[in-house]
Parts: C-alpha cells; structure tokens; sequence
DNA sequence: AGAAATTGTCTCGAAATCGAGATACTTGAT
DNA sequence: ATCAAGTATCTCGATTTCGAGACAATTTCT
C-alpha cells in the first residue's frame, strides 16, 4: 500500500487527465468558432454520423448525464437543429434525427473540426498514436468494466 | 483531407475522451465518499504533497479556470481545511495551504483514494500502464504546445 | 396473468464552471 | 523614471451540468 517514488497508476491517472484537458481545449475552441458548445456540437454530430437514434442512444455516446441530454436536446430543438418523433416500437422512446438545417450545418462544420482534431493529437506520430488508442481502448473498458461490477457490489450489500 | 474507414487521430480522441470519462467516474465516486468535490480535493491534494503554493500554481494544477479556484478555494476556507496568506515577495499573490484540519482529512483519505485509483486503472497491466504512461505524457504535452502555439497566432493576426 | 424490477425520458432545484472584466501589482522596454 | 504589457486574484452574471426523483412503458420472474 505505499507509494513508492514511482506510482504508475498514479501518474498514469494525472497524465490521463492533463492529455484529455489539453485535447479537450482544442476540441472547445474548434466548436466556439461555430457557436456551439462541445454537448451541442457532440449531439449534431452522433447524429449525423448513425443517423437517427433514441435518447439514451445519444446520451451513451456524449457522456453527459440524461437530464443534461434534454437540456440540450431542447436548445437545438428551438434552434431548429433537431426534431423529435416518437418510436413506434417501444412508447418510452423518444427518436432525435437532424432537421434539414442542422444536416447541412454539422455537414459544413464537421470537416474543419476534424482537421482541428487532428492537428490536436497530431504531435504523436502515426505509429504511437495507433498503440495509444489500442492502450486507451483497453484502459476505458476496463475501468468502465469495473464501475458497473462496483454498482453490482453496492447493490447485493 | 478525406476521412478513411480507420481515421486513427478521431478515433484516438473519441477512445481518450472515454478512458477519460471512465476513470474518472471512478475518482468521483470514490471521493464522494468523503463528501468532496474532485475539485476540491484537487486543492487538498495539490496542497498535501506540494506544501504552501500560490493560488495561480494551484489552479494550473487542477485544470479549471482562475474563478473557478477561487470559488473553490472559498468553500474550503469556509470549512476551516485551507487558509490563505498574502505572499511577501509578491504582493499580488495569495499563499494556500492547508490548516491543521485539512491536513489531517486529507492524509486519512488519500490513501483509500488512491488505493481506488488503482484499481480504476488496473485493468491494464504494469506493463502497458508505463507505455501508455509515456504515450499520453507525450500527447499532452504535445497539445499542450500546439494549443499555445495557436494562442500566439490569434495574437499576432 | 400479475407483481417486481428495469428502462427511457423528463422536471426541478442546486451546484459547478465558465467568461469577461475590474483591480492591483510587477516586469520589461525605452 | 515612465509607460506599456503582463500577471495574479477576485467579482459578477450567465451557462452548463448534475442529482434526485416522477412517471410511463417494458421486461423479467414466478
């Protein structure tokens, strides 16, 4: 249980955080250009790219919290960006697609975004940034493998 | 500039953002077990391994904006766990460090936090922890730079 | 079929975070 | 010595995000 002079996993945690930060900035200062915060910006795009989805589809893949989800949801409803339709297969579900305006907008805003996006992790040559996303890959699923196993614990206690 | 069926740089953001999100689901839950924030454990924490630091230093560390620290700073001043002190050798400065109080709260749960650190990150084996380490050490400050880099184009623009 | 647990969406109030800018001090250039 | 630019901290208002929980629909279990 002590830490030695050189905690991996610490540092690892840190270093983790302090790289998303650093992308993340980019990615934030991409999306202001078009006046859009990184939620909205993260909706258009799922959206664009799978095409229309329930809800808590949509809220899976931005990683935010179900009420925020609506939260935003509403902001580009009025906006005119997206619509909502109710499914026809199970009552609970709500399905988001894009309107046409907002089709056309994350079509025109998506391409210099990614170019920004690029350039953000472009300091890592191809070949490590091909072993960081295996390594990433591994770590997220692991660590969100054991949240839920986690969840189960507090349940069954 | 056309996006192939693998765009490693995207999908290198996209799988950071969700060890990102991942592991820190698990830092969260594990300090709401104390009834901390992360930020505010961030400023106990900062200040428990660093000693007496000025707010500025503080704030580069836990990677949220200036108004937020002081913010967060208030509420732990409020509790009686930091203390402010103005800085003799520059007077813009304001000194934090911990009370007494503080010390001893976060030297009693530092430990099992870190303990669940590890464990968020344990899925990974020691060995490709220190390569992915390495890798996002590299990536981040990698951003980092181009981050600054832009900042001083708008600049001069 | 009926009860219990789960899931999907939303509402509401509270909390965290930000951004712009005010103020005071320091540093660097001329 | 002065002035411009930069840095440190804080204030204030607005925005974003969360958490708890309400409610309806579905699924699972018996």
């Amino acid at each position: 249980m002590r830490r030695s002079p050189t905690d991996v996993p610490l540092k690892l945690w840190v270093v983790l955080a302090r790289a998303f930060d650093a992308v993340e900035r980019h990615s934030r200062a991409s999306i202001a250009r078009f006046q859009l915060g990184t939620t909205e910006f993260g909706v258009l795009e799922v959206l664009y790219h799978k095409g229309e989805l329930p809800v808590c589809e949509v809220q899976r893949r931005i990683l935010v919290e179900s009420s925020s989800t609506t939260y935003v949801v509403d902001k580009l409803v009025q906006r005119g960006l997206v619509r909502r339709r109710a499914s026809g297969s199970d009552r609970r579900v709500t399905l988001l697609a894009l309107t046409p305006a907002g089709r056309q907008l994350i079509a025109r805003i998506f391409p210099p975004h990614a170019a920004a996006m690029r350039r953000a992790v472009g300091a890592l040559p191809a070949r490590q940034q091909a072993a960081a996303l295996r390594l990433l890959r591994a770590l997220g699923t692991g660590a969100a493998e054991r949240l839920t196993a986690k969840e189960a614990d507090h349940d069954h206690d």
